[in-house]
RNA sequence: GUGGCUGUAGCUCAGUUGGUUAGAGCACCGGGUUGUGAUCCCGGGGGUCGCGGGUUCGAGUCCCGUCAGCCACCCCA
């Protein structure tokens, strides 16, 4: 019964067909990789919690951006994840005493927000989360950005491409303390430092003298905040010396130190502007933007040592990130460094050994079915012609079109042409000889 | 939740001051008589002009509403 109205998909998502779909894979693939071949074993949880899961980190404000439902006739209130954090506290708490320390996780699920889409941001979403549990040296922190760094470099990014941004909780809260302002109040002040680059200054050092802090201080540290240089930088030496002396700048000393080791400094600046508003965040905090501040942030991350605990589980410091796969895939077609489809299908593995077609023959029509089910049986990706044209020709056509490696003409009940799609060649072997000569090659 | 811009074939777009059965390129399917691939020639399928209402003798075209997409704001885990 055909439908009186067509349907669309939900706001904000997406479709995934076969290039598409394989455009997405290019981008998880290289995040899978990198995360295994730096040491941190994949997992997954349910696409749905209990919404409880999120209002105890977030509060109930953050209702209103979840996708939340109940069963019918049921009571309970569950939520489509629009993160993985809580999820990994939940699974990490379950069972701390019989994990390891330190403990690598990655995962690289789909989330969901109920917000209205826009550029680099959709209600339906693929992010890599890479997290470090049970470890709180300075090397944990590199190698958490490092690990960030190097599937950029992986996907063809380079330090000209993007920038890591790295700031620190204790570092910003210490410049609060300098300029007299008490711990209790930090928290707004997070707040409103967030807000610098979208507010006008004069708007910040209104907002800051209401707070209390006199404008020649606001001023002072607007400039501060604004500085984004390299670690070695002689302005960036001046500015930690003058502005977070003490063990934030020993912090800043050791992270760049480990990162060089790493070669992941070149990549790397300092800007104390990044605070993120997210209240976990205790110490080192970054984010990854593309170099010239095109686009939203890549990724951001930072270290959470209390939210463990938050969530029933033991004292455990904790350092991780998140990176989604809708900005990064616009600033790699925005640097033309998103392959072409083809060269995507080659680098996945999805380009055809053989595909397989008749002379025309009754013989050999009968014969296809077999070859192509004998040459799969070992392995091999082969496909046959949908077409019903008997043209030769065009049945290679099909064949190049379809990127196949050989041609398998079936010949007779016992002779086959395989055919080189690549350099032209072709010579004629026994049928039964067609898969382990396309196997040898 | 607020605002701006845009909706014609799978894709990129034509479509005259409102006027006959709405077109092109690409893509897709087939043919080019006895078997060799990216060119070429011929043919074919595919569109409730996003949807609904209004004005009009007549609407793809004008008006209103609505939905969707894009972009920005809010927010950004």
């Amino acid at each position: 019964m055909a439908s009186d109205h067509t349907f669309q998909a939900p706001t904000g998502t997406r479709d995934f067909y076969p290039t598409d779909l394989n455009r997405l894979r290019y981008v998880t693939e290289a995040w899978r990789r990198t995360s295994i071949v730096h040491g941190f074993d994949q997992i997954d949880g349910p696409t749905f919690e209990h919404l409880d899961l999120y209002t105890v980190k977030s509060g109930e404000g953050i209702v209103s951006e979840l996708f939340s439902f109940e069963r019918a006739g049921g009571e309970k209130t569950y939520a489509l994840r629009p993160e993985f954090t809580p999820t990994l506290a939940r699974m990490y708490a379950a069972r701390a005493n019989a994990l390891p320390r330190p403990t690598r996780w990655f995962c690289t699920p789909s989330f969901f927000r109920a917000e209205r889409p826009q550029r680099g941001r959709l209600r339906e979403f693929t992010q890599w989360n890479c997290d470090i549990l049970g470890d709180d040296s300075v090397q944990a922190d590199a190698e958490l950005i490092a690990c960030a760094v190097e599937s950029l470099r992986a996907l063809g990014l380079s330090p000209e491409h993007v920038k890591v941004r790295i700031s620190h909780r204790g570092a910003v809260e210490q410049m609060l303390t300098k300029r007299g302002v008490e711990p209790e109040r930090h928290a707004e002040y997070f707040g409103l430092l967030d807000k610098v680059g979208k507010i006008s200054n004069d708007a910040f050092i209104e907002a800051a003298r209401k707070l209390g802090m006199d404008a020649p201080e606001a001023v002072k540290l607007l400039a501060t905040m604004a500085q984004t240089t390299r670690y070695e930088a002689p302005t960036t030496q001046v500015m930690l010396h003058q502005e977070t002396p003490g063990a934030p700048a020993e912090y800043f000393r050791a992270l760049f130190a480990a990162l060089d080791q790493l070669d992941a400094s070149e990549w790397c600046v300092l800007n104390l502007g990044i605070v993120r508003g997210l209240a976990y965040y205790t110490g080192m905090v970054f984010e990854i933007h593309e170099a010239n501040g095109a686009e939203r942030a890549i990724a951001g991350g930072g270290r959470y040592d209390r939210l463990i605990e938050l969530f029933g589980g033991p004292p455990t410091p904790a350092v991780g990130f998140g990176m989604g796969d809708v900005v990064l895939s616009l600033v790699l077609q925005d640097r033309g460094l998103m392959p072409t489809d083809d060269q995507i299908a080659d680098r996945l593995g999805l380009r055809p050994d053989a595909m397989i077609f008749s002379n025309g023959t009754p013989e050999a029509d009968a014969l296809v079915p077999r070859v192509a089910a004998a040459l799969r049986r070992e392995g091999l990706h082969a496909r046959r012609s949908a077409k019903s044209t008997r043209n030769v020709g065009k049945l290679l056509q099909d064949a190049a079109k379809a990127r196949a490696r050989f041609a398998v003409i079936v010949e007779s009940d016992t002779l086959a042409t395989i055919k080189d799609l690549a350099s032209g060649r072709q010579e004629q072997v026994p049928i039964g000889e067609v898969p382990p000569w396309l196997r040898r090659l």
